[in-house]
DNA sequence: ATAATTCATAGCCAACAGGTTATGAATTCG
DNA sequence: CGAATTCATAACCTGTTGGCTATGAATTAT
């Protein structure tokens, strides 16, 4: 059963990833070697998470004359809200449940 | 800079472990036994992975005899929420920053 | 034309992650 | 007490991951 939001969990496992990404998500476009000026690692090191994060379709890239502008896209977030809004309502329907018994309980 | 919820995302990342997440979520309390019944791996795998929840905080444990019974803590699922709140506000930041430049060169 | 810049890919390596079987501790059943 | 059950831990193996350096392709600057 690979979900296709696997890639997605995946990608922001990695600390080095998240940052990247954030980065993109405040400061909008930015080059690979913007990105590596302050990611703490090699720019092949942020050319492979990139492409991971492409690949999970959390970033776009726009390749202008030498270098590639990437950017982020939190549309890609979505599958994780729903799931984590799944798992909230199963609790929330569970609690519910819970609390209909003590007020039938209570009779 | 090693967050706090680096856990919480590193947990998660793990399709089998998102299974036992949810299957907590949806069902409520579960042994071991019953969780590795249908979790596809060795009941020592099962362990592991819910030491990894727990340290993430996600599941609790409740020690019953020879048996464990445990449960999901869906508050820990906070970090994450917040965080894609951020991500998503940095986004509509930008967003309207730039309605706002294209609306004053409109003039 | 030559040199410099920008990025991606290849090749390598150490560390980690997820799986297994084996085992042991603690509890419960006969 | 002895046997069986339930779970966690240990020991081990393998594939993956994240990092690096080296290199090459493509573009731009001199």
């Amino acid at each position: 059963m690979l979900s296709a939001s696997d890639d997605l969990f995946r990608a922001l496992a990695d600390p080095t990833r998240r940052a990247l990404f954030e980065r993109l998500c405040q400061d909008g476009e930015q080059t690979v070697a913007a990105l590596t000026a302050r990611a703490g690692v090699s720019q092949p090191a942020v050319s492979k998470h990139l492409a991971a994060l492409k690949a999970a379709g959390l970033v776009s890239d726009r390749p202008e004359g030498r270098q590639t502008h990437y950017s982020a896209r939190p549309q890609a977030l979505a599958p994780l809200i729903d799931w984590t809004g799944r798992m909230a309502g199963f609790w929330e329907a569970r609690f519910d449940a819970l609390e209909d018994l003590l007020n039938r309980m209570d009779q």
